[in-house]
DNA sequence: ATATTAAATCGCTAAATGGCGATATGCGAA
DNA sequence: TTCGCATATCGCCATTTAGCGATTTAATAT
């Protein structure tokens, strides 16, 4: 039950919706994040906490950077569910398509194109 | 969006979650529904609404009575979805036994037994 | 009509949540 | 070591949420 809640809780926050939405297309450091979703730093690393305490996703280092990337749900069957549901709701979803639109700007900050592997 | 976040942050109380349990066995009304998990009655009836507006169980009157029962989803796609996830996650539910168990002296409020569709 | 019972709504309080800026931590470069 | 950058944590505030008791609404029974 408590892992359940804690799934729930972590999908109850339409920004931290999106940063799964974001994370579908490519994995990304919480410094991108912040530059789509337009909050503090220290917001978007609280929801991220949120986000893998649930089993949502996965942290790696790679130098500096704290790259967040989809977890693949094997520390939570609910996670593992609802990050498969998600995927199919996701099919056509029109404020998706507005975040990779405004993705170039963000991604320019760890040198990136949006072209790799966004669509 | 705004619909998903209704049923994410309806699923996210645990009560609100022990109802969905509890309905899945049984329609029931809100004094049975109290009795069980102990609370104030303006309280489940205000969770009753939560999950009635987020189209995750519906309502009718009986009498005096108002009688809850799991929603057929076709109110939301994401309800349809978590409604019958959580009918999966419900197999072997320690809890959902011990609600059950729990149910006969709630059940004597409307002067049911516990044995009508229950099990 | 009036009383009774079930449920919903109102007004309130305590706790949880989401936001921020400031500060601390961790890592790579100079 | 020290600097600079990316992230995490801390302390604070505003809003939301879950709980309660009291009151109102709705239907039945007297």
């Amino acid at each position: 039950m408590k892992s359940f809640i804690k799934v729930m809780k972590a999908l109850s926050d339409p920004n931290r919706v999106r940063v799964l939405k974001l994370l579908k297309g490519k994995e990304l450091c919480v410094c991108e994040i912040q530059a789509v979703l337009d909050l503090a730093q220290s917001t978007v690393s609280k929801h991220m906490k949120l986000l893998e305490d649930a089993g949502l996703v996965d942290r790696s280092r790679q130098g500096t950077w704290i790259i967040y990337s989809l977890a693949d749900g094997s520390e939570s069957v609910y996670a593992q569910t609802m990050l498969s549901e998600i995927q199919h709701w996701l099919d056509d979803d029109q404020e998706l398509k507005r975040m990779y639109a405004a993705m170039p700007d963000a991604m320019a900050l760890r040198g990136c194109s949006a072209k790799d592997g966004v669509h």
